[in-house]
DNA sequence: TGAAAAACATGAATTTTATCATATTTTTGT
DNA sequence: ACAAAAATATGATAAAATTCATGTTTTTCA
């Protein structure tokens, strides 16, 4: 793990309208600003493993991650991305159980160490935060049940075509429509849940069809309705 | 929904060991008490459907119960299961969505509902009942995940053996260690995520491997280490 | 910059799983 | 108790998806 000289300045963690921070008072975020620690990341570092215990929670400053566990023969399967503002770790914090997923940065990433005790005093003292913690937690299980349904429901060809919508969501576009998170392909299938071959032979399919462009690691979705129809979601 | 004359006295919601409410206060239950209201449904009964709005809980105080979503193709996904002194519906109200998944009854079953502002009302007022919510909450949300790595990378064979040995282990057996719970082929086969027809197949080969006895919706688990090794899992 | 490694691509063969058809058994409702 | 409906069972076929093999391109880093 890579510590810069200097801690990266973070109003992320602090107040930042999208994080789960933002309802906090001067106060708490200058309590919090005190105890909690800002790192840099490089591409491809783990923050931490499946299995372990963790001491406080993560708040993405910059950058992107994966949350990821590994199966049975080896094989990675990608449950969530984190981006600029979300927080990681909380799970296995307030469960109190291991780590059920590993995370490791997709880029150049910075972090903020939250520590537990912090954590626990803002649930305990506000709140507003508190039932923010709530309402993220049971989000993240209502979109884990859609995710369960369509792996044990959908063909691949279909789950592909969601991921790829879900990516854009999440990761939103730059000004040409281009997809802003680079993925192998291996990713994509250990997302899907599907062999690296198959995302590349439907990838090419994709592009046959004129439903998305591909350069590299690069995707544009060109038809994002025909691509939802491929999807076969309606929402 | 039949509506018994008399409601059914439920002390399960109220302060049983292994609720989520058997930390409450005296006062507390009393308060639970005055404004819930316990009913009773029929085996197959729908509780409440995905989609909807709901205004409270339901804790069980004796049946069991599915959760399950409808997916595109109309088929339906067991995505878990409630018996008694599991609560159902907390996820959407504490998210403020709409419900994720639909419930229905496996067999006669009491429920309490509690209302949301009795539910907040806890919340706010009562750290210990406060964390086990953030508790359960992120277990459920751990769980989903193992749930999501199995989907994606474990063939039927494995999924099924696994999913007889958590059902095992949720509903237990009775003295002649018969899992105690009565599910169709068909809803088994929503929960592994497979066709009817490939769990009927599945079943016969264990049966002729000696890894379970079947008769009718009974089974019996007679060899758990062969079966777990069946299902992979090594935990 | 150039060699090695990793990622991407594609065809062929194989395996897994689902679907369809059709009995047979069990359950349900009157 | 009996007819109808639902659930279970099984074989044959088809479809979906993976695996393996092999070649090409791209990236990495010494």
């Amino acid at each position: 793990m890579k510590k810069r000289a200097e801690p990266i300045h973070c109003d992320t963690c602090g107040a930042r309208e999208k994080s789960v921070f933002c309802s906090l008072s001067p106060d708490e975020v200058s309590d919090v600003d005190a105890s909690k620690s800002c790192n840099f990341y490089a591409k491809g570092q783990v923050i931490f493993h499946e299995g372990n215990r963790i001491n406080g929670i993560y708040c993405v400053s910059k950058g992107k991650i994966k949350l990821f566990q590994i199966g049975n023969e080896g094989k990675e399967q990608i449950i969530r991305f984190a981006k600029e503002g979300d927080i990681i770790g909380y799970r296995a914090l307030l469960s109190e159980e291991p780590l059920s997923a590993s995370a490791a940065t997709l880029e150049e990433t910075s972090l903020c160490f939250i520590p537990k005790s912090q954590l626990l005093k803002l649930i305990a003292n506000n709140p507003n935060f508190n039932f923010k913690m709530l309402k993220l937690l049971s989000h993240e299980l209502g979109e884990a049940a859609k995710v369960i349904t369509e792996l044990a429901q959908k063909p691949v060809r279909e789950r592909l075509a969601e991921t790829l919508l879900i990516l854009k969501q999440t990761f939103e576009t730059d000004e040409n429509q281009v997809i802003q998170v680079k993925l192998s392909r291996e990713e994509i299938a250990n997302i899907v849940g599907t062999a690296t071959e198959s995302v590349i032979r439907l990838l090419s399919d994709f592009k046959k069809e004129n439903l998305i462009e591909v350069e590299g690691r690069s995707i544009r979705i060109v038809n994002i309705p025909a691509l939802t129809r491929v999807a076969n979601v309606f929402e």
